[in-house]
DNA sequence: CGTCGGCGTGGGGGATTCCACTACACCGCA
DNA sequence: TGCGGTGTAGTGGAATCCCCCACGCCGACG
C-alpha cells in the first residue's frame, strides 16, 4: 500500500499514566504514531523543535502548560495542539482556546472522544469532549462569552478592592459594611466582576477572589 | 502448558485516559491480567463481588473512593488494593493506608514504580511510589509529629471529598449534582465543615477550600 | 448486649444571598 | 454633546445559607 504517511504525535503530559494511556490510544490508530513523549514543558519545547510533529497533545495543567500552547502555534502555522487534560472549569478551557488549541477533552470523557479530538485535528477540526462541551454551554447559557484571559487587571478600583475583600473571606454583607455602602451595591460590583473575569457562579468568583488574594499581597 | 495462573486485576478509575494505560500496563506483564474496568465507584463494588479480582487498582480521588477501598479488604482477606491517583497530599496518602491500601503511586510516578507497587502487592509488599516518598519524608521533616498542621484532617472522608469540590469552585447545587445526593445533604456537610474548621460564615468556607485545594489537590 | 456517639443522608423554614434588569448621577473623552 | 465606564442603588424571583431536627448504620465502650 501506499503507505498513507502518518501523522506524528507528540505527547506532553506529566502524569505517566495518562502518557502510557494516550501513547497505546494513539498508536492504535493508522493514520497516527507517536513521535515522542516528554513530562514537562522543558522536554515538550525540545522534542518540539527536534521532531516537528504534525500534533502536540498537551496537558495544561503542567506547569508553563498554556504558554507552551502558545508557543507552539508561533512556531508552526502548521502543527495543531489538543488540550487532554484533567482541567474541568470553563477557565481552563477558555484560556486553551485562546492559547490556540484545536481540541479540549477531559480524561474523564470516553476514550472515543479523546481520539476523534486527535484525529480530527489532523485536519484542523475542532473537537471538544462531553463534558467540555457541558460547562461550555452552560457558559454561553448565562450569556457572558467576551471574557479577559488577562485576568484580574481588567477590574475598575472598586471593582479590585470588593475583590480583594471577597478574597479575604468576607461575604457580601461583610463587605457592604466594611466599605460602608449598602448590600445591593456590593451585589451589582460581584456581578460585573464575575462578568469581567468569565465567572459563572458566586462559587467560583470566591475560589479566584481566595486563590488571587493568597497568591499576591495579602492584607 | 502449567498455565502461570496469572493474578487478576480490577481498573477503577474515573479517567478513561489512565484507565486505558493502566489496563495495557497491567496486560503487559506476564503474571497480570485486566479482568475488568469500572470508571466508578458503584460499577467497581459490582465487578468487584463478581469477578473477585487477586488485585484492585482505584483511584480514591472518585467519590466514596476511600471508603470503598476498605470495603474492599472486608470482602476479601486475600485481595489487595493499590492506589493510583493525583492526590500528592500527605493526607490522602494516609488516608489511603489507614482504609487499607497496599501500595500507593501517583500518576507522576514513572511508570515502573506504578508496575513494581501492582506487582509487589501480589506478594502483599507495601510499595509507594517516588512522589509519595518524598511528601512522607517531608511530612516527617516538618512537623515531626502528627499532622494536626492541616486542621483538615479532622474531617471524615465525605466531608473531605466535598471540601475539595468546594475549593473547586463548585457550589451547592454543583456538588450535590457530582455526588449524586441531595442539596440538603451537601449543606448539611458544609455546615458540619464548617462547625470543625471554626469558620463562621460560607465565604470564609469557600476561601479556606479554595486555599487548600490550591496548595495540595492540582497545581 | 445495650447504648452512645460519629457519620451519611435527608427535611422544614426563615433569613439571606444570588442573579438578571433596571436606574441615575458622575466623570472623562471624543 | 453625546457615549461609555463607574459607583451607587432598587425590584423580584430563584437559590442559598443557616439553624434545628430525624433516621439508619456502624463501631466503640461499658
Amino acid at each position: 500500500m501506499a503507505i498513507p504517511k502518518k501523522s506524528t504525535v507528540l505527547i506532553a503530559d506529566a502524569e505517566a499514566v495518562a502518557r502510557c494511556g494516550l501513547v497505546h490510544l494513539v498508536n492504535s490508530h493508522e493514520e497516527l504514531r507517536v513521535c515522542g513523549e516528554a513530562d514537562g514543558v522543558p522536554g515538550a519545547r525540545e522534542l518540539c523543535t527536534r521532531l516537528k510533529p504534525d500534533i502536540v497533545v498537551v496537558d495544561p495543567a503542567m506547569s508553563d502548560g498554556f504558554p507552551f500552547i502558545g508557543d507552539v502555534r508561533r512556531w508552526s502555522v502548521r502543527a495543531q495542539v489538543v488540550a487532554v487534560t484533567g482541567l474541568e472549569d470553563a477557565l481552563s478551557v477558555q484560556r486553551a482556546f485562546q492559547a490556540g488549541v484545536c481540541g479540549y477533552v477531559t480524561r474523564r470523557d470516553p476514550v472515543a472522544a479523546v481520539m476523534a479530538a486527535i484525529v480530527g485535528a489532523v485536519r484542523g477540526e475542532r473537537h471538544v469532549g462531553p463534558r467540555v462541551e457541558y460547562v461550555l454551554l452552560e457558559r454561553l447559557a448565562r450569556g457572558g462569552v467576551e471574557m479577559s484571559g488577562a485576568a484580574e487587571a481588567v477590574l475598575s478600583n472598586r471593582e479590585l478592592e470588593i475583590f480583594h475583600l471577597i478574597g479575604r473571606g468576607l461575604g457580601t454583607r461583610a463587605v457592604a459594611g466594611e466599605l460602608n455602602v449598602t448590600v445591593k451595591t456590593v451585589e451589582t460590583h460581584r456581578q460585573r466582576i464575575k462578568e469581567k473575569l468569565g465567572l459563572a457562579s458566586g462559587a467560583e468568583l470566591a475560589q479566584r477572589a481566595a486563590l488571587f488574594h493568597g497568591a499576591n499581597g495579602a492584607g
